[in-house]
DNA sequence: ATCCTTAGTGTAAAATTTACACTAATATCA
DNA sequence: TGATATTAGTGTAAATTTTACACTAAGGAT
């Protein structure tokens, strides 16, 4: 016990502490964005970015803080993924993990992740290495999570920039759910939900025909979800 | 500050406890197990079971031990729900709940519970009270993801006796989604599935034709699972 | 002007879902 | 013991949804 610890709790109490999952993607493979640690244990092993719970802030706004600290990111989609207890989990000490991943779109931020001294990557999810402590576990998770939730709730949408075009959008379900989809039963299916907006601008400077670009129209779809009528895939 | 405290920290911690939501069913409504609150703060409140985390055990392990310590109750399903870690849903002092939820069959542990000098009731969904904390939050969280998870696993026969007849499934769907199905596009396409027993035993004494009783094949729905064919209702 | 590449579109067949009503079996009651 | 009341158990046709599949359009590059 260090000389400055000036907690003192009548029962023994374990770290509290929250790892973040980042998805990202830019067109190809899903990414996941990890730092190298500076410090032992696991010292230059790639983690997953993660920290301390203060006391003054819930896991959620913990996680939030820690996005913007470790990756400069922030305003994005993020949700709680699962705790984990296990009592070895960490080898200094007791340290409880309130996991949460996040949804980022990577061309609006890849500049940004890394800006500190940290070293910070996005790898694809095929070439992750093995993590430090159990983040590998907590990466599992975090996929399978998204592999469950993308088909029944329009979350992909924050993945991508505000307009894309329903290809980029095909192409990223396809990377998620690692499996191909038919070009015209996805626009059939996905246009008739009635939430994707047609804008009426096109690429530019592509060397095929232009595709149309289309938004995600928050309300519209709130207003299918009060009627009952849920997004399905 | 108590004079005999023991463990002393640089930093300051949350405390950390499991509460759990547990599910019965008998066969009408679905029932909630609720625990009346001994001591202040909300005594006399009903309150879900749950206690602090120890240091040799995961809160999994934790919430197993509340099952058993406040309702009797082991060798149930049993599954976590969520971290509450809002920083005063304690007014004492800040305590981080994971919380899980289980599902119970009622019949099988309906004397056990209750029976050390704690106060535990079945209460009807419908008629549940506010709850101590932030334990009607924790509550709707489960049911929300009762409801969402029975359509696509098969965790409802958790809730029901090892043999049970297609009417009490369908009843226990009912229940559960909260709306009425029909009886013949149930039976075929939860039979459909491959996954349950026809047993040769049927109903007895009751005063019109008997059911069959049917079990869940856990085995066959591994094969089906393996397979990459997925339950959904 | 030709080529290369990706955008965008419809239809028919198959599979699934839905709606719906009567006979069978068994204890109870008159 | 026969009538009654109650729930079990079963099939089919129509509607809907899902699937499989191939060509024309547009735009920059050569």
């Amino acid at each position: 016990m260090k000389q400055n610890s000036k907690y003192k709790y009548e029962y023994e109490r374990p770290a509290l502490a929250s790892d973040c999952v980042m998805f990202g993607f830019d067109g190809g493979e899903l990414k996941l964005l990890l730092i190298e640690r500076e410090k032992e244990p696991f010292k230059n092993k790639w983690s997953l970015p993660g920290g301390f719970v203060f006391m003054q802030e819930t896991t959620e706004e913990c996680a939030k803080r820690i996005l913007l600290e470790k990756a400069g990111i922030k305003n994005v989609f993020i949700e709680q993924l699962y705790t984990f207890s296990e009592i070895e989990r960490d080898p200094r000490e007791r340290i409880i993990s309130v996991a949460y991943f996040a949804l980022v779109n990577t061309q609006q931020y890849e500049v940004i992740a890394g800006r500190d001294t940290l070293k910070a990557e996005w790898f694809e999810l095929s070439k992750v290495p093995k993590l430090a402590f159990d983040h590998s576990k907590i990466v599992k998770t975090a996929i399978q999570r998204l592999k469950g939730k993308v088909s029944y709730q329009p979350i992909g949408f924050e993945l991508l920039n505000e307009k894309f075009t329903l290809t980029q959008l095909q192409a990223l379900y396809e990377a998620i759910l690692e499996e191909p989809i038919d070009k015209r039963n996805f626009r059939k299916k996905i246009l008739g939900m009635g939430f994707l907006k047609a804008l009426e601008e096109k690429e530019k400077n592509v060397a095929h025909k232009a595709a149309r670009f289309y938004s995600f129209d928050k309300k519209a779809y709130k207003e299918l979800t009060q009627k009952g009528i849920h997004f399905e895939l």
